[in-house]
DNA sequence: TGCCGTCATTTTGCATTCATTTTCACCAAA
DNA sequence: TTTGGTGAAAATGAATGCAAAATGACGGCA
């Protein structure tokens, strides 16, 4: 779904039928943000840019939101669905459990062609740490964790990894201003390789879980930040 | 979703919109098996028994098709997913996960309320097994496992996790034919209530993934009596 | 100036229509 | 009997049409 760089052509990607495809290029729109959150989606507008009526576009909203991407109002529109800092500790309080799956069966059953690919994105991990390419280094560590999930063997696993790691996707901009995370962040990848090259499940799922949370944790001090230097929380406006 | 005992009037559930009342009661007919896996699902005569035109129909048959309980076939139509016995190991292995965040978050945060209706749940899982009543605790089991995960107070676990049950629903007519595996199981439901009594947390994350282990491998072992005793795997039909 | 009610415009939700594709009964030929 | 072709009937996928609801501009009035 998301391409390591950050060039999109909004690929087609090999769907089969029209609603996969409307499907596939309206996650890619919501996922790279170009609409922002809480903004009413433009039926027309959408099908006018894909060249095809109403109806194929509605039922792609329909599933979108079913997965949460997109809120439906009734008789009043979709929107994408609005920022919600509450939402974020429910979604990895989830993705940890997951993490630790993934580690416990990722170090039992990831073949060769899996380690390879691993390798390399965790190698140009590195490389995007050190151009201090943030956009480079949050694709590369999504689809790194996403070759891990696959790595299990388990496809409904990585599937449901990947809606979780989606619904994070519209918060990276928050932790993205901390770059010094990602610094952290590696040196705990670093510590994942280890894990997995010597297949040491227990310490692997260990890795995972503690790089979730602390992503996680980091995430939320982030919003809280935003928060603070932003108070419109409450009902002022002019102060 | 499911209700304990065996009538369901087929009721609204409160759906607002007409698109939630359609999915839910598509769901419901799925997930009772009344059409059979594999069978075609017949857009024509459902639309006549929701009194609706194609469209919204459509649109919730996308829906569950994103959620993997119908298969949509290019130009050929709708069908209810078939049973795939590959599938339940992965769905076990996944739900394993999810169950021990349960055990742990449900031990930390399960409130009065929950406690109570657990308790209910328990009581009447009981009195169903005196009765011999597989459907009744077949039904309350599922009751009793969605309470425990919204007891935990993360509405996305609790969401992920009843996605998860139901892929198992349908296969659950299987493991319904042995039925010394209820008394085992209800076994483990008396040592689940003990850890969530005492508030036992590791302890009950563990009697959780081991009910579930075990469950799982009852189904499996189910299935593969089945296709002992129905030997049409391979490309024989006369023999 | 600020607030509220009215009406035209836009948008939504669903039904209906239409072009394609598939299905299947029928029949001819091997 | 079995295989393969033919065409009518049915089903699918998507566009269009239409009634109901929401939106927003306008003007009256305090």
């Amino acid at each position: 779904m998301i391409r390591p760089a950050g060039n999109e052509p909004e690929a087609p990607e090999s769907a089969a039928t029209l609603h996969d495809l409307v499907v596939g290029q309206l996650r890619n729109i919501l996922l790279e943000g170009e609409f922002a959150a809480g903004r009413r989606i433009p039926e027309a507008e959408l099908c006018a840019r894909f060249g095809i009526s109403r109806t194929p576009l509605r039922e792609a909203l329909k599933v979108m939101a079913a997965e949460g991407l997109v809120t439906l109002r009734p008789n009043r529109g979709a929107v994408v669905t609005p920022i919600d800092a509450t939402a974020i500790g429910p979604i990895f309080e989830l993705k940890g459990a997951l993490e630790g799956l993934i580690g416990t069966l990722a170090a039992l059953r990831a073949n060769d062609a899996a380690m390879t690919a691993l390798e390399e994105h965790h190698h140009a991990l590195g490389e995007a740490l050190s151009r201090r390419d943030q956009n480079a280094y949050t694709r590369l560590n999504y689809a790194f964790h996403q070759l891990l999930a696959q790595a299990t063997g388990n496809p409904l696993l990585a599937q449901n990894y990947e809606a979780l790691q989606q619904k994070i996707w519209r918060y990276r901009f928050a932790v993205n201003e901390f770059d010094e995370r990602l610094v952290t962040s590696y040196q705990e990848h670093e510590h994942i390789m280890v894990a997995l090259r010597a297949r040491a499940r227990l310490d692997l799922a260990e890795r995972l879980q503690e790089h979730n949370r602390l992503t996680g944790e980091a995430m939320i001090r982030a919003f809280a930040e935003i928060a603070e230097h932003n108070p419109r929380s409450k009902k002022e406006k002019s102060a």
